[in-house]
DNA sequence: AAGACGAAAGTGGTTGA
DNA sequence: TCAACAACTTTCGTCTT
């Protein structure tokens, strides 16, 4: 940390490594940063996890500075928890009176008998495990992580993992934890990555949002952009103008009940047009996770639901 | 020869009786 | 539970660059 108490922000890399660019788009809520040069993600884990206080001198420091390690759901007791220790001396090794022995030897058990003994506590131990293994797999942010913890332990107390196996619970709160911070991970990595088979998976995540009554986001295509861009390895520019086209047409209610992908890659293909960025329908359609012909249906679609002109003898849209 | 285009038939999921 | 349905995919032949 640096000595008034920011950090990260200034140490981190302001050299895109591919392309040598400077300027960056940053998403913090995604953890992504992408170079506008060269469009690649230039890193990830930007996610301030330092203190939310900031402090110029010392006296300041010391007055707002807490102690301990940072709360997190995702441990199971939160860490909050104090243990005691089983040797019988105190914190300056020196051994404790008989009288107190004794006291402390029933704080121990009482201790132990809360934590690990109730069969929720349990089922959280292993579900949190599992969260951890799945989330660092698929490479979601700290904070993604903790909400997703925040939704498993909601879905525990209301007796929604009865019956199911923890790991569709767990996937399905990582998944729905993605998209309420846009961070767009498909129902289909979830499965690949946790050995749930996706109808599992759909079930449980409708059961959540159900009883949980959560508000979950649509997914856009918008929050697609920057991982496919990233695959295609296009231009910043490409990728603002994507992202227009995009606005554009969610604003013209042309997106509604269309595959997100389909949209992007769209979006994507005409930006390239556009920008003189170009890349092939089979491309973009393998990035983004469609066939070439849905990348075609829906361009032809914006084209015309949005009035962009082309003039076939140039190659470009006007 | 590669890329773009479009038609036709097939697939998996949602909806409403 | 079933059929209708929309969106998307697969496949394949044709046109364009």
């Amino acid at each position: 940390m640096g000595i008034d108490g920011r950090k990260i922000k200034d140490n981190r890399e302001t050299v895109c490594t591919l392309c040598g660019g400077e300027e960056f788009y940053e998403d913090r809520k995604r953890g992504e940063t992408i170079c506008t040069s060269c469009g690649c993600v230039a890193g990830e884990g930007t996610i301030d996890t330092g203190p939310e206080w900031r402090a110029f001198t010392a006296e300041e420091r010391e007055s707002r500075e807490r102690t301990g390690a940072p709360m997190s759901v995702m441990v199971a007791d939160k860490g909050l928890s104090t243990t005691i220790s089983w040797s019988n001396r105190d914190a300056s090794g020196r051994p404790i009176k008989a009288s107190t022995r004794a006291s402390i030897y029933r704080m121990r058990k009482w201790q132990i008998r809360t934590q690990a003994h109730s069969s929720d506590q349990r089922n959280l131990r292993i579900a949190l495990n599992e969260l951890k293994r799945l989330s660092s797999q698929l490479g979601i942010p700290h904070e993604t992580r903790e909400r997703s913890a925040l939704i498993y332990r909601k879905a525990l107390s209301k007796k929604l993992a009865r019956g199911r196996s923890i790991e569709s619970v767990v996937a399905a709160a990582v998944y729905l934890a993605c998209r309420i911070h846009k961070i767009p991970r498909r129902l289909d990595e979830l499965a690949d990555e946790s050995r749930i088979d996706r109808k599992k998976l759909g079930q449980a995540v409708r059961l959540l949002i159900r009883y949980l009554d959560m508000k979950i986001p649509l997914p856009s295509a918008k929050n697609l952009i920057p991982r496919i861009s990233a695959d295609l390895g296009v231009q910043g520019r490409t990728i603002r103008r994507a992202t227009d086209i995009i606005e554009d047409a969610r604003q013209k209610g042309i997106t509604v009940g269309k595959d997100p992908g389909g949209i992007a890659a769209a979006a994507l293909y005409i930006a390239g047009i556009i920008e003189d960025d170009r890349r092939t329908q089979r491309e973009i359609a393998q990035a983004s996770n469609v066939t070439e012909v849905t990348v075609r249906n829906r361009y032809k679609e914006l084209v015309k639901n949005l009035q962009i002109t082309m003039d076939p003898s140039e190659g470009r849209f006007a």
